[in-house]
DNA sequence: TCATTTACATACGGCCATGAATGTATAATA
DNA sequence: TATTATACATTCATGGCCGTATGTAAATGA
């Protein structure tokens, strides 16, 4: 085959990404086959074995080219806590962290991907190892943000910033896995987002 | 082979549902292979074929085995709900679903099974559909039970019963998701899960 | 007691996915 | 401009898994 330019070669590897999504969205990872993903792509399975190693080696390359708004915002949270209305502040920052899952499709899709896509299991393979680390980010982040909280004296609830977070987080996790779900009964975010982080959050914080 | 009594039979059937469960948590359903779970189970693959059509039919022949007790509770949600302490008695009724969740085992195996290794796609297979019914009967029971809740004047939250249900199952799949997952940071429902759901629920509830 | 059904074990065929090996035309590079 | 590295396509070998077909011994039922 014929070598083609740099420019050339990064649009292959983002079409190879950009056709493994959409298959993974409608007939799962499982069920995807590496052939089918460069055939969606306008290629063979020589390019994709090319730009990656294995299955796996997709979902990561995906996460990591797709997901890193979601883990800047993530981090920054703790910043984003004003000292004058910390609890205003922080409501707002998760509220925005929501909105950009919404209205970022491939973001929304690689989440989607590693909420409904990826087994969890007891033997951990690399892309478990891998997916783990990143989210154990999201819980330091949302402890030390808890911890940010309580200086000002903006928490309302007893129990520790970890149980807080973890609490918060598993809200998000479960709002965000609805609705990014296939099914028919699922939450519109878009409608009824904001009411309903503010159910735990009202809970969670003051003022 | 020698033909067995009713009673082997019988055991047979739920050595391999036995070992489908524990196989398909070690590593997961797409990694295990039939000949695993008949192997594991002290069988050949072809009693496997004997009970089952094929490997979604094992997960749902597990959930229909082990999730009984979950439907069951689940439905009978709106009827927990007195009228004399409305808020109060359905509190009780969602600890006991979380607390039910816990303490038996094989609920929990399948219910994490579901969660964690059930792909879910737009192509939905048999198996999704067999799923996506029974979670069904979920929304509906719980959408029920808020209008009895409003009914009784027990509902502080604005929002219709379809939301707060959504609200509710979103933060219960969050809070169990989390809790029978294989990773390091995951809440402790056993000693945290009362005060996790309290959050939520002093925000729905009046009292 | 005998025919039949049961509950598997075993054997078979076939396909398909994987991973590596190889081929190759053309950018890039010196 | 000659060389080399690149970006794939193609081919190959292998294995593994599935579904089915067949074998079979014992339990069941009449």
């Amino acid at each position: 085959m014929a070598r083609k330019t740099k420019e050339d070669t990064e649009r292959t590897y983002h079409a190879l990404l950009d056709a493994a999504t959409a298959l993974f969205i409608r007939q799962g990872v499982a069920r995807t086959t590496l052939a089918q993903i460069a055939a969606e792509a306008g290629m063979t399975r020589g390019a994709v074995y090319w730009h990656f190693d294995n299955k796996d080696a997709v979902i990561q390359a995906l996460w990591l080219r797709n997901a890193d708004w979601l883990h800047r915002t993530i981090d920054e949270l703790p910043d984003r806590i004003r000292p004058s209305q910390p609890a205003a502040s922080f409501r707002v920052a998760v509220r925005n962290l929501v909105r950009g899952v919404m209205n970022q499709p491939e973001l929304a899709q690689i989440v989607r991907i590693v909420m409904h896509n990826v087994e969890l299991t007891d033997e951990q393979t690399e892309l478990q190892r891998f997916l783990a680390i990143r989210k154990e980010g999201f819980y330091l982040a949302m402890e030390k943000a808890f911890k940010v909280l309580r200086k000002y004296n903006a928490v309302k609830a007893t129990g520790t910033p970890e149980l807080l977070a973890n609490c918060l987080l598993s809200y998000l996790h479960g709002l965000v896995h609805s609705y990014l779900s296939p099914e028919v009964r699922k939450i519109d975010l878009h409608k009824d987002g904001d009411a309903a982080l503010d159910y735990l959050l009202d809970s969670l914080l003051i003022e």
